[in-house]
DNA sequence: CTTGACCCTATAGTTGCTACAGGCTGCATA
DNA sequence: TATGCAGCCTGTAGCAACTATAGGGTCAAG
């Protein structure tokens, strides 16, 4: 299997791959007379492994560790689970963050009254905290 | 106003004041005979609506063409509004995608019994598609 | 035998900073 | 006067996680 199928089959871009194997992410492979890289079953399935876990979000770290952890297959899962714990924490985190973030911009375009920009809530709002503009 | 003390009052580095420069987002101040950079009020009021900006989550790119319009404060604050109204679309969709992904995540953690790894549902679920796993 | 799709390497760009390295300036203190 | 130290200067490299480009080689079909 040469990586333009690869990327097909994973939803990866190409480079990606390459990427992924430059960082030690996804092991080398094995290259054809031609110099192509030739990829085989384990390398799909690590490579999958790795485009669903960036989908939930981890991190490439993250990703690397739950790979350290899949390959041992003796250890407890407790690990494991303890990454997503964590991540999923600091999902709970930024949705929080965005939230408050959201409420505040909202409120913002509410006072927007399309006048001219010497008007303009928004604008003001964004200024310094109490001092005279110009 | 040296750069040190714009930076506490603004909350921001030292380097991110030069760094907001060097993009032309902060106009370059003078110098005083040492060299320094010798700030004012203006440059004061740009920099704390450019942090402002930013705590709201808006894109340098979206501060600059926020910076453009404060500018021309003859025109209308309709442009000011659709800059905010789309930077708001933007969080709700990743608020929705951070809750989509949440979701799932939790439903991993739920499955994992913290046995051994060989029959963690965790790394189970990462796996190729339905593929034989060697 | 040439076209075109695919592959190769290596490097630079993206966003929004942050962190050096190596060297001045300016003020206080011994 | 010397010296120490905080603060400033420039320039460059680094972070995540890719993406894009340049400049080439390979391979199968027509």
């Amino acid at each position: 299997m040469q990586i333009g199928e690869l990327a097909r089959t994973t939803s990866t871009k190409v480079e990606t791959i390459r990427f992924y194997e430059k960082i030690g992410l996804l092991p080398e492979p094995g290259r054809t007379a031609g110099n192509y890289r030739d990829y085989g079953a384990a390398h799909l399935a690590r490579l999958s492994f790795i485009r669903r876990a960036r989908d939930l979000g981890f991190t490439l770290d993250q990703v690397r560790e739950l790979l350290a952890l899949s390959d041992d297959r003796s250890r407890s899962c407790t690990a494991v689970d303890s990454v997503a714990r964590a991540h999923l924490a600091q999902i709970d985190q930024k949705i929080a963050d965005l939230r408050a973030l959201r409420r505040e911009l909202d409120e913002l375009i509410g006072q927007c009254s399309q006048g001219a920009i010497s008007d303009c809530r928004i604008i003001e709002a964004l200024g310094p905290p109490s001092n005279a503009r110009h």
